[in-house]
RNA sequence: GGUUCCGUAGCUCAACUGGAUAGAGCAACGGCCUUCUAAGCCGUAGGUUGAAGGUUCGAGUCCUUCCGGAAUCACCA
């Protein structure tokens, strides 16, 4: 049992024999000491002090005595103001370590018999490419399923691609009319990229005739649908949803451009997904169940043939669901994701991956799934994120501040060449060696710049400054892992063997202590993340573990030591660290490096 | 206008969910390589946590008001 949880279990208990009075499980707070003080746990004593009417010293003290004297791990106590810090033997960390310093398993669990969780993200449409609001998206959705699954939890990975509506018609439309039979072959241009340079075009063009319609006197409002460009995107919409031959011959054409385009960059980014949902293919069913929703007088539908759903009892206006025309909007496609999704996998979560500016959408979608009485209605969950802005503030296609995801990486990977040359780090590597560290140094250093940010909150980034090579970054972390392989590439090879036995309780040194107390923490930043859904816990976790080792690693040394239990003792705790960093490095989606 | 979210060092972010003197990195300044990788280590400086009230033994964290910013309230997705 965790140390902290038999404390927390035992405290009541004492309190009742040393005061007779009951005390709450929940206002025992134990948290681990601040650096500044002695100690490796602290009880906080304040909310006993009203019960038990007493000063927090003498609390603390009468507290303190039984601990050491009922609780073999505890050493020694001091209590300062109203906190009792509590000083665990050095054998219960030498015992921690001897269990797991060679565990690569450590910190993650075995899987749980359970029903799945589904994590959706990606999501993309197929008019534009992947830009930097999609790579939080998928280093998120990602990271979260590395880490629910490291928890133990069975998840699936979705990708609900929008492959239908207003904004592929535009693309195509462009690509028709001025599009010469454009592909990627005649062009060399990923697909992706492609078809977004004529939705581009599309978007220039409608402008110009809207500007147009003004000066001729209409408002902005009128020109923006009386437009000849939007009144054919339109038609062609309607053709598509009635299966017009030609339209879907060149909606298929397009988005397989756009799939090519993708899966580069996907694969370029590390991600994967176990099934893959097309919009396309979901939309009907959606359009079943609004209908459905109709008849059961859930849902009702205004004289113009239009669907809405009355939202008022639960605090919303009403929700259009079916256009009077017939087609669907995007929240009855995803009312027939959902089902889809709950009949494929029987998930107990189903996890949406969707920025905060879908908040709205998604209290609707569930109150919808409500209305219908539908069992896993409570089982979606969104994982709303902040956006990514940039300095002069959000990104605007219009303005071509749009920073591009395969750009994104390129130049990641050119600053991490060039630092590493500057730095001569690649003596005796060869070119393929070389390219690989580059792109594992680049790549991880984007990954871990936008996942060591709460996911909820916005962020800033600054393609040419934000992204550092020293400090709270990955490369530092990276450099460490590097660090301890090579002093692991020269111990000899009998001293990397698990101890069975380890160096005696006052050889331990403070900074050794130290990384252990890190190291033990590691499974429980596993369960924190995984019950946030939080990333950025484990990357600021690993980030402390590797500023422990390489303080360690400035005032020890391994190799070098005189003392030859030490010695061993120290190689086997920069392997433990090893293990732990490219553990959660992993739940990241960031590949270690041995030499850099 | 309604609703929701955010505001912490010059910049980018933390703060164990209400606990000790608010911590890191970058940028600035000063030290440390003849020794296991200096993408490192050590130090200096930098704060009235947007403002004012309130609740509490205790508030960056909870409540109220105000200021500033963002998102959303689509027959776009």
């Amino acid at each position: 049992m965790h140390i902290k949880t038999k404390l927390e279990e035992i405290l009541p208990a004492v309190i009742k024999e040393l005061f007779d009075v009951d005390v709450d499980e929940k206002t025992v707070l134990i948290q681990k000491t601040r650096k500044e003080f002695e100690g490796d746990f602290t009880v906080v004593i304040f909310p006993f002090t009203k019960i038990l009417k007493k000063s927090p010293e003498d609390i603390g003290k009468k507290l303190g005595e039984v601990l050491v004297e009922k609780v073999k791990e505890v050493e020694s106590f001091n209590v300062i103001k109203g906190f009792l810090n509590l000083t665990l033997k050095a054998e219960y960390w030498l015992e921690f370590f001897v269990d797991h310093h060679s565990d690569i398993y450590f910190g993650c669990n075995e899987p749980l018999a359970e029903k799945p969780v589904v994590v959706e993200f990606s999501s993309p449409n197929t008019n534009k490419p992947l830009h930097l609001g999609h790579i939080r998206n998928n280093l998120l959705g990602d990271s979260v399923s590395r880490i629910l699954e490291a928890y133990g939890h069975n998840v699936k990975k979705v990708n609900l691609v929008n492959d239908r509506g207003i904004h592929i018609c535009k693309s195509m439309l462009a690509w028709l009319k001025w599009g010469k039979g454009a592909s990627p072959e005649s062009t060399g241009k990923k697909g992706d990229q492609l078809v977004g340079d004529f939705y581009v075009l599309f978007e220039q063009e409608y402008r110009k005739q809207i500007s147009e319609l003004v000066d001729s006197g209409k408002t902005k409002e009128q020109a923006e649908k009386d437009a000849q460009l939007i009144i054919e995107a339109r038609e062609m919409l309607k053709k598509w949803e009635n299966g017009d031959d030609e339209v879907v011959k060149v909606w298929k054409m397009m988005n397989e451009w756009v799939y090519e385009g993708f899966d580069v960059t996907y694969n370029r980014m590390g991600i994967s997904f176990d099934k893959i949902y097309h919009e396309s293919q979901t939309y009907l069913l959606g359009r079943e169940i609004v209908e459905q929703g109709v008849q059961r007088n859930v849902f009702y539908r205004k004289p113009d043939g239009g669907v809405w759903a009355d939202l008022s009892k639960e605090g919303l206006d009403d929700k259009l669901l079916l256009r009077p025309d017939g087609t669907s909007v995007y929240i009855t496609q995803d009312i027939g994701t959902a089902e889809l999704r709950y009949e494929d996998f029987d998930p107990s979560k189903m996890i949406y991956v969707v920025g905060n500016e879908q908040n709205y959408h998604f209290d609707v979608l569930k109150k919808l799934l409500k209305k219908l009485d539908k069992p896993y209605s409570d089982s979606v969950f969104h994982l709303s994120y902040g956006m990514v802005e940039l300095p002069e503030g959000k990104m605007k296609s219009r303005e071509g501040t749009v920073v591009d995801a395969d750009d994104l990486m390129d130049l990641m990977e050119k600053t991490a060449e060039e630092i590493t040359e500057e730095l001569g780090k690649t003596e005796g590597m060869t070119g393929e060696q070389k390219q690989d560290l580059y792109k594992k140094v680049g790549l991880g250093a984007l990954k871990y710049f936008i996942l060591k940010v709460d996911p909820k909150k916005n962020m800033v980034f600054n393609p040419n400054e934000s992204i550092d090579f020293n400090g709270h970054t990955a490369p530092f972390i990276l450099y460490t892992y590097a660090r301890i392989h090579s002093v692991l590439r020269k111990a000899p090879n009998d001293k990397l063997l698990p101890l069975k036995k380890t160096i005696s309780p006052e050889k331990l040194a403070v900074k050794e202590k130290e990384l252990l107390k890190l190291l033990h923490d590691y499974p429980a930043m596993v369960h924190e993340s995984a019950k946030d859904l939080n990333p950025a816990v484990i990357a600021n976790y690993v980030y402390e573990l590797a500023k422990e080792f390489n303080q360690f690693y400035h005032d020890h040394s391994i190799l070098n030591e005189p003392d030859n239990e030490i010695s061993e003792f120290r190689i086997r705790l920069a392997s433990f660290t090893g293990i732990v960093v490219r553990s959660a490095m992993g739940l990241l989606g960031i590949d270690v490096v041995d030499r850099m």
